[in-house]
DNA sequence: GTCTATAACCGGATAGAC
DNA sequence: GTCTATCCGGTTATAGAC
């Protein structure tokens, strides 16, 4: 028991340090010297517990994968009102985010450049589309919204809670080079932006 | 001449050479070799061009860094409409990335995974904000569009934008995986999309 | 399970012939 | 300018002691 504890600890501490360098540096640019560092032992013991630089990361991957779904499909409800759907999304991705600004552009840099391993991740590549689909018909029926395409909405819905992230360094520049406070005020308005600006172009 | 022009157009080989990887693959994940092979000649001439990996790499970073803000800047008119603005950047930039597709990620992939580099490119980050802001405040003014803040309105419109291409591999998984033809379709809805999404929003 | 030491490999960079 | 051959450093991965 005291060794699976050990055990339990130790692969968990490889696990947090993994995720925190592998999103921050990718997977050609991380190094296993950093992520042991970072764990605070060895870098052979990295690969007594995980075989490969590469399945280690796979773990990190698939998992940032599944909780982007996850905070999707939470806010989805088959039968509720879009408006509902809207404000609990983007409230709770939103605050995903500011703990972990760095994710989006980790899976995106990641299924952009090594698109031929995209098949291995298929199953975590799950979106409850038919209950997406089936809310927003349900809401244009109900003349609750206007007519607009499922897949437009959702993109655009994620283009304007991401873009703000991934894009970090070039807003701060560009907008609050002289007032760096300025760029936290930025993200904290967005939410209340995102949400009223959702709907004005939703109105029927 | 003829050693002039030779090595105008090695030069220019390893350019696009370059680029096309670099763009696809990054900084870390490039080769040198598959640069070479990329361009028809061999790693060797690639120093000789250019001393190292990273000063190659300058070249093609800076370049994309400046032709993203040029087609911002380019549709600024100080006195002009929002709209005409609107409608002139999604138009261009969209067309841009249809035959530019992977460049967003490159960008942000870099800015983010090498933030202390950023200083090095500040120069190449010029976006004409007093342009845009007047023009904003001036079409506020005249009440053609509602009382927004012009950050706000940038980012949306850019989200929305790049959102589609860096999440590309994303979404057609989820979206259209028994109809792959169907995200053309999508992509090319988008452009009128995003200018009527926009418009409405911004009804005063 | 955890460590140190080292093997094996890869990739950027250089030397030197042509 | 362009090539082939090679060096050299860094990084993943393994061997083997504890």
């Amino acid at each position: 028991m005291d060794k699976q504890n050990t055990k339990h600890n130790t692969e968990q501490q490889i696990l947090e340090a993994a995720r925190t360098v592998f999103i921050r540096k990718g997977l050609e640019g991380a190094r296993m010297q950093e992520i042991a560092n970072e764990a605070g032992i060895n870098k052979a013991l990295l690969h007594y517990y995980f075989r490969s630089k590469e399945k280690l990361f796979n773990h990190i991957f698939e998992n940032a994968l599944s909780s982007v779904f996850d905070v999707i499909n939470e806010s989805i409800l088959e039968d509720g009102d879009v408006f509902v759907f809207i404000e609990t999304f983007v409230d709770n991705y939103l605050t995903t985010l500011q703990s972990n600004p760095f994710i989006p552009n980790f899976i995106f840099n990641e299924i952009n450049s090594h698109p031929e391993k995209t098949g291995q991740f298929t199953e975590k590549i799950k979106l409850n589309v038919p209950g997406y689909k089936h809310m927003m018909e349900k809401n244009i029926a109900q003349k609750k919204i206007c007519n607009i395409a499922p897949e437009h909405l959702l993109i655009d819905m994620l283009g304007m809670c991401v873009f703000p992230y991934i894009g970090r360094p070039l807003l701060e520049k560009v907008f609050f080079d002289e007032h760096p406070a300025g760029i936290e005020n930025f993200l904290y308005e967005r939410k209340q932006h995102i949400i009223s600006f959702l709907k004005k172009s939703l109105q029927p």
